[in-house]
DNA sequence: CGATCCTTTGAGAGGTCTCAATTCGCGTGG
DNA sequence: CCACGCGAATTGAGACCTCTCAAAGGATCG
């Protein structure tokens, strides 16, 4: 891998036939991927900030980026975490509703999104494409409503564990570790929680032999049924 | 209007031309509109539940749907109130991942997915003004996700009723009057509180003349310039 | 190897929930 | 048109879960 520096910025080869194209019609894209561009991101940094206008749709293609919102006198919500292969910045019309900021160092790459329209309106399948990951992300963002409005705090964190394992397993993971880039404070801000709330429901997950940590940020799952159990509220003699 | 009964079902008439169709060419739509049906529905009647395989989408015309998920111990969370010419049920793959249920008595038009999809595929703009829908969807959603998890009680609230004064004065109305066919159970269950803590919130913003209940479901908002503070977190010597 | 940020742990406060009873409002039927 | 009945809304008291504030203990990076 190139070390990239920090904002580094390059043209974005016109070959590249990964990601949310991938299988539509290529001659028709060449516009697109000509003006796409490539860029890395450092971690802590910030790609668009809330309010800002953004002239572009982003695909990760390396790292991991954290989407949040703030109220105006600083609180933080995490809507959710972006792992390589997905967009983000689909929902913006005009100005960014949210933040997107680096988790790991983060390679994206910027479409504009004049011309994504633009082709949307024409090539086959496109707009069709587009479609279907914004009703995927809503899909996923009903399901987190359900998490924050009425789920614990150990079933919040028994479904992000859980949650975070099916998508560790959709991109090639094992399902039985877990890498978390993100803080503890991120993972509160996901959940609705605080950090303090998210160490100590992690305590007895670890003392019952549930999970363990083998760094801070590598979470090892021994037993996922009772995982998903604590997820839906089947407490049964778990102690917290 | 025709008094229709309960779960009554006619074949749509193939000259509609509002709703989300609106200004697409409309020949190539014919195919849509004589294979859609209209159905009209009473209040707490179930329109689709989760978990079954739906083959269509939805589009309300007339009164209003509530959506919602459940937890297996039967908490509640509703995603979302859908008003005439929004659609829902695009967010479904195969099943059905929440349950909508009439509010009032409500009359949908259900279009087979098969013919939307294929459509979609072919008309140019369709696909795009559904990806707009979703969108639009997508962002409500997020505004949701930062209220359920960061927002007190009183925040809510206040989020509640400038955000549906807002969507009313979309519709047409004036804004200062707002007609909440809900129950406060909905509400709590849309805000992630319970029936109480709605009413107990609602107290005190009567008694301080920010809104008034002309008749159980009529709120008339008085200090709407206060209600939004209060949903920004400005308590400024609110007491409650 | 030091500095800094992150995480963990503790004690206490507070907001919201639970459970229960009462009141209210609306639709129904006389 | 009015009385009735039932679900919905309100109100109250107490419990509980999560937060806040504070400090100590780790981990990571230069």
């Amino acid at each position: 891998m190139l070390a990239l520096k920090t904002q580094d910025v390059t043209r974005s080869s016109g070959a590249r036939r990964t990601g949310f194209t991938e299988g539509l019609p290529g001659g028709s894209l060449e516009d697109l991927f000509l003006a796409s561009v490539r860029k890395s991101v450092a971690p802590r940094e910030i790609v668009v900030c809330e309010g800002d206008s953004s002239e572009s749709v982003f695909e990760v293609v390396e790292g991991v980026v954290k989407l949040y919102k703030l109220t105006p006198d600083g609180r933080r919500q995490v809507t959710g975490f972006v792992y390589p292969g997905q967009l983000f910045g689909l929902s913006l019309q005009g100005a960014c509703i949210y933040t997107a900021e680096a988790v790991t160092r983060v390679t994206v790459v910027l479409y504009p999104r004049t011309k994504l329209d633009h082709l949307a309106a024409r090539v086959p399948g496109l707009a069709q494409r587009l479609l279907s990951l914004a009703t995927r992300e809503l899909i996923t963002a009903q399901e987190q409503m359900l998490l924050l409005g009425r789920k614990t705090a150990v079933e919040k964190i028994a479904s992000f564990l859980v949650a975070q394992a099916a998508d560790a397993v959709a991109r090639g993971g094992d399902g039985g570790s877990l890498y978390l880039p993100m803080t503890r404070a991120d993972i509160g801000d996901y959940l609705g929680l605080t950090t303090e709330t998210v160490s100590r429901v992690f305590k007895p997950l670890k003392e019952h032999g549930i999970v363990s940590l083998r760094q801070q940020k590598y979470v090892v799952i021994h037993d996922h049924a009772t995982l998903i159990d604590l997820a839906n509220g089947n407490l049964h003699g778990f102690e917290y």
